[in-house]
DNA sequence: TTGACATATCAACCAAAGTTGATATATCAT
DNA sequence: ATGATATATCAACTTTGGTTGATATGTCAA
């Protein structure tokens, strides 16, 4: 069993930003199969180089994923850690039946 | 077991979109205790009121909640689905090892 | 029907995010 | 050292998003 913690609002707003992107998705989507160099995504993505490299730098600040420098290649990988964060912010979000309270009128 | 579909990407980065402001992970959080309406959210979230009419807007159009109608009050809930969805979407993001494929040099 | 209240919408504005083309940096091969 | 390649950064610009205060709508109570 992982230790789970409540996550931070804060936190949680910075990774759902960093994914509320097609192009970024797509990013993330392709490295769910592994690390990817940059060269890889640039063909499958098929997104010119300065907005791929703008697109992985957002993820990259955001936490979501990390880099590798491998002599003149970059490779790219996703940060288990912050998906799962994410993905345990929203189990968080459970909507439970309201104890009779009625709020006005 | 709920039948389970692959998440189209366009309406995961909608989801996320809604959910990357604090404000509005704020209204979900408290959501998450049932059914509330507008009055109760703008008491405690302080926010002005068409400030936070505004975020109840970005996050119905995304479909994460619903609203009803009481007279001259409207209740939000959660749209569980919409929620789950995203879940969903996140859980399928699970890093696989590469299999041994070198992309470059 | 009038007035009060709850909420939504609007317009004006400012700030943040995304795109593009150009240039910079780093590393490799020769 | 030189040139080629991979990637990052930058500046200029366009687009999208958020805030605010004012006004509109819908519903109730008197």
């Amino acid at each position: 069993m992982t230790t789970e913690m409540a996550t931070d609002p804060t936190q949680a707003a910075r990774w759902f930003h960093a994914l509320s992107d097609a192009t970024r998705l797509g990013i993330v989507m392709r490295l769910t199969g592994g690390e990817r160099c940059v060269c890889e995504l640039t063909d499958a993505l098929d997104a010119a180089q300065s907005r791929l490299s703008f697109h992985l730098k957002v993820l990259k600040e955001a936490g979501l994923i990390t880099d590798r420098r491998d002599g003149r290649w970059v490779h790219y990988s996703l940060n288990r850690e912050a998906i799962e964060g994410a993905g345990q912010f929203l189990a968080s979000i459970k909507p439970r039946r309201r104890l009779k309270v009625e709020c006005c009128g």
